[in-house]
DNA sequence: ATTGACATTAATGTTACGTAATAGTTTATA
DNA sequence: TATAAACTATTACGTAACATTAATGTCAAT
């Protein structure tokens, strides 16, 4: 049986291309080849190609299926067992990465301040419901989808120093109003100034800035959960604490 | 501050030559170039090194990490976690590949049998030799080319059913054998029953026995290192014991 | 002035092919 | 029988992330 080698490359599920690799690299040269210089492979051929796939397929490379093949049974268990434990250190390490990947996300999602979109684009819409709560159609008019849509667009359009800046913000924000909250006063200076800081912080995000919503905003800090908890993070009942100063800062 | 290739190297424990790559494929290039064409990098190229350096230990490549540092964060995240399903992804391949090779070193140790075409086609070839050393030409018309089509053909065509039985038939003549061989005699009924076994065991591959082939081929076993290192694993000795009683078993 | 340490660009090698481009051969059809 | 379709061949560039080498240029120190 001999194979022209289109046919040996369809019979195999491989490309023209690979088998003439193969023959470059001395891999699998043909049994013989016919006066035009076409490639004619014998069933010794096709017999040869298949171990190569075979190795291929648990992943060793040519030159070493190179070796293998020319080598007796012990040495290709042998080898075997060398790619083995290869794999085994390949594998240890793509767990290391993943764990160090995971970890990253980890601390790039929550254990850092959190600026995930998906957070933003949850507080934009919580916020805008809160206001049709509190203030009904109208507020919706004026917080609608609209607002969302330039909330977004604004966020997406920062500037790498734009978001260095808010990131500072948002750690001035933090520590003041910690120190506030162990203070224990809404009324205090300290807290005032992170009412100012958060309203700063606002803007960022909102192109119109409002008392009411900044109140309906604070409020919501206490009633949802999320939120809560990201404010609980810097000190227990600091969300309340927050409301409180921002009812005062908002009324003065 | 500023640092010449060199010492921005040294600093961040990478080759010069990847600091210029990074510079040719546009990654990091330097602050500046000195009167002398030298690369000088300043603070922000270090700081950049050193995000790149960072995502580069998480696996990312370095198409990925140009895209990454030119965007935002909410993309940087998207980008991680992407990166991180990916990572996954080549995990499950590698699991896939290592217990494929688990299986084939077990299978080629002979502790299951092997299904691979491999093996056997070893096997009959190395048969059909011996069969031409002692029978000549005759034998080879027998033995050809045509069994060993026939033989893989039956081996390919084996059903899962077929194949658990074969493994079990292959667990109870390795047993008997052993348990035979620890009596000593080839002549005695255990041993006999091996060669029973062994008969039956050799019809799964071939479609026309004969005793001559059956001797002829536990011959070989002693011959060839190969088939002799497989018996030995049952019992030092054992193939030249299953010849034995080969001989005795065909002759009877 | 020379030496040694550093810098530069450019070319080549690595894996396992994919993808042209170009040219010749065989087979099928009009 | 002419032509087109299908097949063959070689050559060579592209991929990722650099390492290595070569040839050459520059700088500080002796």
């Amino acid at each position: 049986m001999h194979y022209t080698i289109n046919e040996l490359a369809k019979l195999a599920g491989i490309s023209t291309r690979t088998l003439r690799y193969y023959d470059e690299i001395g891999l699998l040269s043909p049994a013989r080849m016919s006066s035009n210089k076409y490639r004619i492979y014998g069933q010794e051929d096709v017999d040869r190609l298949q171990q190569i796939l075979f190795y291929r397929e648990l992943g060793v490379s040519l030159k070493e299926i190179k070796k293998i093949l020319s080598s007796e049974y012990f040495d290709r268990l042998a080898a075997l067992e060398d790619h083995l434990s290869a794999l085994l250190v390949k594998r240890k390490q793509l767990d290391l990465l993943i764990a160090n990947v995971e970890k990253t996300i980890k601390a790039a999602k929550g254990e850092i301040v959190m600026s995930d979109q998906e957070k933003f684009e949850g507080f934009i819409k919580k916020l805008v419901e809160d206001n049709e709560q509190q203030y009904g159609k109208e507020a919706r008019a004026k917080y609608g989808d609209d607002a969302v849509d330039r909330s977004n667009a604004k966020l997406m359009g920062m500037s790498k120093e734009q978001y260095a800046e808010l990131e500072k913000l948002t750690v001035e924000l933090n520590e003041t109003l910690k120190a506030a909250f162990e203070q224990g006063d809404p009324a205090s200076e300290l807290a005032q100034k992170a009412c100012e800081l958060h309203k700063k912080w606002l803007c960022y995000f909102w192109d119109d800035y409002s008392k009411e919503a900044h109140i309906s905003l604070a409020q919501l800090y206490v009633e949802d959960p999320r939120f809560t908890a990201y404010y609980d993070k810097i000190a227990v009942g600091c969300a309340a604490f927050l409301r409180d100063a921002v009812l005062i800062y908002c009324n003065k």
